[in-house]
RNA sequence: GCGCUUGUGGCGGAACUGGCAGACGCGCCGGAUUUAGGAUCCGGUCCGAGAGGGUGCAGGUUCGAUUCCUGUCAGGCGCACCA
């Protein structure tokens, strides 16, 4: 009896879209689980294969749950504003709106066909007023705490396109788009100050479940150094402060470095005796790019301020300031104190302009490089350091530096506050006016949301201003504070935004007076288990993580955190092992999959194509493998036997089946499950039958992997109600064990014999019975005896002395 | 340069805390069925005739190493003058 795929996943499909089997009940009673993987960007093109490995693997964890008795919430919902579909919106003059409401329309089919198990009820849409009020009412909390404010920036402006792009639509110095050149342009922006959070964003990851590789690369973003600062007086009596994270080298700072565009400098003008030549370099590195101004990093360049001098303070000597752009205004105080002969870069900058260097750390040959090593090496021409190791020199020097009020401990982070302002039309606005009188103004929350105007051309302006600065209608508008003339923020949000917070509108998505209300929160928060790409791990994961920490301070999520557990897919290659890409022709369509193959197989193809988390070449051929194992499970109909247990002879791998599944389902790796699955149904096809229970059970283990047609056997074999109103199977620890085991016997770690052995058998027995095989007693005979291994179970080794 | 990560048959990949390397699947070979092809079913498949040799390479620890340690080579990802 063939198996016809095609009409039978549509039949359960549209079964489940009837019961609604798979929405989330609001019996908070029950023990909850929370599932979630990143919502789609709706692009144009429809899914891509890549999709369904995340949302497979977290569907087979969400039906899994639910056969265990959990309240599963597994949602699903729309990323849409975007730059793409903006895009698609100029070239085409069709309001975003309608792409998006077609893109969405192509992509929830896509994902329908494919059988998730995805509560319908609550799916979202960024997109929609209603869903964005409460993103502008987040960003206008944010804003009355003062971790929102505006502050000129240089932008990269696109010269072609004549718009602003986000730094990553600016690859190697050009527009990703279009290839022409990208300038510094410097406007005004909105920021989020997501570094007020940068100490907590780093220790709370130590709670959460994250795999560890998305914990570092957050913590490497984060950039947490500890140092200290050290105040310099200039010979004009000004103070000079600069971050180090190396205050023990202090007796060997030979010469400061600061930043072109420190304010000092300007403060110096007349003081300065070269001063032509400094503002020439200064003027010179306000040009670069910043993706020049890194690719001069090879060679170091810089210019001595003349005619001032700094003092040290800890030994007194007058040493020189240069200005140098490889020291960044934007990190520390943008200045360092230059220590050659223990930092690589200070110490190129040393040999290229001839400043001496002081060893004050034993241990490397600074004529060769700089010596860098911490661990080892003691302080030498230190003064009070001399003989300390480096940790201790640290300790003493900050002390001795906080006494004299010269200096003090200090942590710094390279993470940067959030650009929070898009010159861009297809995103949520900023509830925010200005007014002449009051300055900023937030709007009240009763006029959230502030929607979207209509306008003719989304294409933004040749002066760099949002399409929305074009409506003079909209723009003008009063004052909330003083009823005066005001103007409204044009700028829209970034895409990221929208996804901040997208996954607490889930527990409650048509609450119209609270983002969610709080015993929804309460019930659902955390997540239990979010799965996303490793592209955002360091802006999405981290901005949401901010948001969420915000909101539990201002008293509306109950949790510190808003995901428990983070794990990480590898991405899906082409068949040539390239990254899938329209340019390079390997993409694979879903779509064609599914109608040759069908779901089901589709899905075990995804998860059985390899380990979860790292990437894999798609191989169309290798599919059909997966397709027989679903045509050979639909075929053992034809050898059904009566019985309503499992025969003696299965037992065992049946419970270690169970066991495996049941684990390898938790721990991500369903590739190994199916593997199980396969074995086990070999194994029921060599003894030529299935009894009815050993079928139910087999039904239910593999029902989360491949829904469609185990829900149809379910119902042809009249099992009772569905499948999914069934209970997953247990298992029992004593069957898994097998009475008579293999053991592998070898003689000096190489195998001689194999002998069938009681399992319980003991220490003795077993080397007793491994020295009586024929080929182990030959090769130990008349030897010596040095030692006797047993490891229970599995072998036993023989060592002889030869 | 720094951080993370990977390296196992013709291919995708298995192997729990050091214990029988190659599970499962693809492909391939042989057979059955078929007018033929496809589909299906059965058997075989790391290399080597064999002793033996095999987990990128070279060492080390161990009775025993894909697994631990040192060095080295190659690929992938991320960050990139962060003082």
């Amino acid at each position: 009896m063939e198996y016809n795929f095609k009409q039978v996943e549509k039949k359960w499909q549209d079964r489940w879209e009837e019961t609604g089997v798979f929405h989330a009940k609001n019996d908070y009673s029950k023990p909850k689980y929370y599932c979630l993987v990143e919502f789609p960007y709706p692009s144009g093109q429809g899914l891509h294969v890549g999709h369904p490995r995340s949302y497979t693997a977290l569907d087979i964890v969400a039906r899994k749950k639910r056969l265990q008795g959990y309240n599963v919430l597994y949602p699903m919902g729309w990323d849409a504003f975007g730059l793409p579909t903006e895009n698609y919106a100029i070239k085409n003059h069709i309001h975003p709106e309608i792409v998006t409401k077609q893109n969405i329309a192509h992509f929830k089919a896509q994902l329908q066909a494919l059988g998730f198990s995805f509560d319908w009820s609550r799916e979202i849409n960024t997109t929609d007023p209603d869903y964005y009020k409460w993103t502008q009412w987040i960003f206008l909390q944010l804003y009355k705490k003062g971790l929102a404010y505006k502050k000129e920036m240089a932008v990269n402006w696109c010269t072609s396109c004549k718009c602003v792009l986000a730094n990553e639509e600016v690859v190697n110095g050009v527009c990703e788009r279009c290839g022409s050149e990208v300038v510094r342009k410097v406007k005004s922006q909105w920021m989020l100050k997501i570094t007020e959070y940068a100490q907590r964003l780093v220790d709370d990851l130590d709670d959460l479940d994250f795999i560890e590789r998305v914990k570092t690369q957050q913590k490497n973003w984060i950039g947490r150094s500890t140092g200290a600062e050290v105040d310099f007086e200039a010979e004009t009596g000004d103070k000079i402060t600069v971050y180090t994270t190396r205050p023990d080298t202090l007796f060997g700072a030979t010469y400061m470095v600061m930043a072109p565009e420190h304010a000092l400098i300007d403060q110096w003008a007349d003081t300065i005796t070269n001063m032509d030549e400094v503002a020439a370099y200064r003027a010179a590195a306000a040009h670069k790019s910043d993706f020049e101004r890194t690719e001069v990093n090879k060679d170091k360049t810089g210019v001595e301020l003349k005619g001032v001098k700094a003092i040290n303070p800890v030994n007194g000597k007058k040493i020189p300031i240069f200005i140098s752009d490889y020291v960044l205004a934007s990190y520390g105080t943008g200045a360092i104190m230059a220590v050659p002969a223990h930092d690589t870069r200070d110490w190129e900058f040393a040999k290229k302009f001839g400043i001496p260097m002081v060893e004050v750390v034993k241990g490397g040959d600074i004529e060769q490089e700089a010596f860098t090593d911490c661990a080892s090496g003691v302080m030498v021409n230190s003064g009070f350091l001399t003989g300390l190791t480096v940790d201790q020199a640290k300790l003493k020097i900050i002390k001795y530096l906080e006494k004299e009020g010269k200096g003090r401990a200090k942590v710094n982070f390279k993470l940067r506050d959030w650009v929070f302002s898009r010159q861009r039309y297809w995103g949520e606005p900023i509830p925010i006016v200005k007014c002449e009188k009051c300055g900023y103004v937030p709007l009240p929350e009763s006029e959230l949301p502030l929607k979207l105007p209509n306008v003719e051309s989304y294409e933004p302006t040749d002066n760099g201003e949002s399409p929305l600065a074009n409506l003079t209608d909209w723009v003008k508008t009063t004052c909330p504070c003083c009823g005066g003339p005001a103007e409204r923020e044009t700028d829209t949000m970034p895409q990221w935004a929208g996804s901040s917070w997208y996954f607490l509108r889930y527990c409650d998505p048509h609450n119209s007076e609270a983002l969610a209300s709080k015993e929804a929160l309460e019930y659902w928060t955390p997540v239990d288990w979010y799965n996303g790409g490793m592209e955002h791990t360091t802006l999405h994961l981290l901005y949401s993580r901010f948001w969420h920490k915000f909101l539990y301070d201002v008293g509306v999520v109950p949790t510190k955190e808003p995901y428990q557990k983070r794990t990480s897919h590898g991405m899906i290659l082409g068949e040539n092992g390239e990254k899938m890409s329209k340019s390079r022709g390997n993409v694979v369509n879903p779509d064609d999959i599914v109608n040759e193959f069908g779901a089901d197989t589709m899905r075990l193809y995804e998860m059985f194509i390899g380990d979860f988390e790292k990437a894999a070449p798609w191989k169309t051929s290798s599919i059909k493998g997966c397709k027989r194992f679903v045509d050979r499970f639909w075929n053992l109909q034809e050898i059904v036997a009566d019985g309503d247990s499992i025969r003696p002879a299965l037992e065992s791998v049946f419970h270690k089946t169970i066991k495996k599944v049941t684990f390898d389902i938790d721990n991500l790796k369903a590739n190994t499950a199916i593997a199980a699955l396969m074995s086990l149904l070999n194994e029921i096809y060599e003894t030529g039958s299935i009894s009815r229970e050993e079928l139910r059970i087999f039904t239910i283990l593999l029902n989360p992997f491949a829904p469609h047609v185990t829900e149809e056997m379910w119902e042809i074999q009249n099992f009772g109600g569905a499948v999914t109103g069934a209970s997953w199977p247990t298992y029992d620890e004593a069957k898994c064990k097998d009475s008579v085991i293999e053991l592998a016997v070898q003689v000096n770690g190489k195998i001689r014999a194999r002998i069938t052995v009681d399992a319980e058998i003991s220490n003795d027995d077993a080397l007793a019975a491994a020295k009586a095989a024929p080929a182990v007693a030959a090769e130990i005979d008349g030897k010596t005896v040095v030692k006797e291994i047993y490891v229970k179970g599995k072998l036993v080794n023989i060592v002889i002395k030869k």
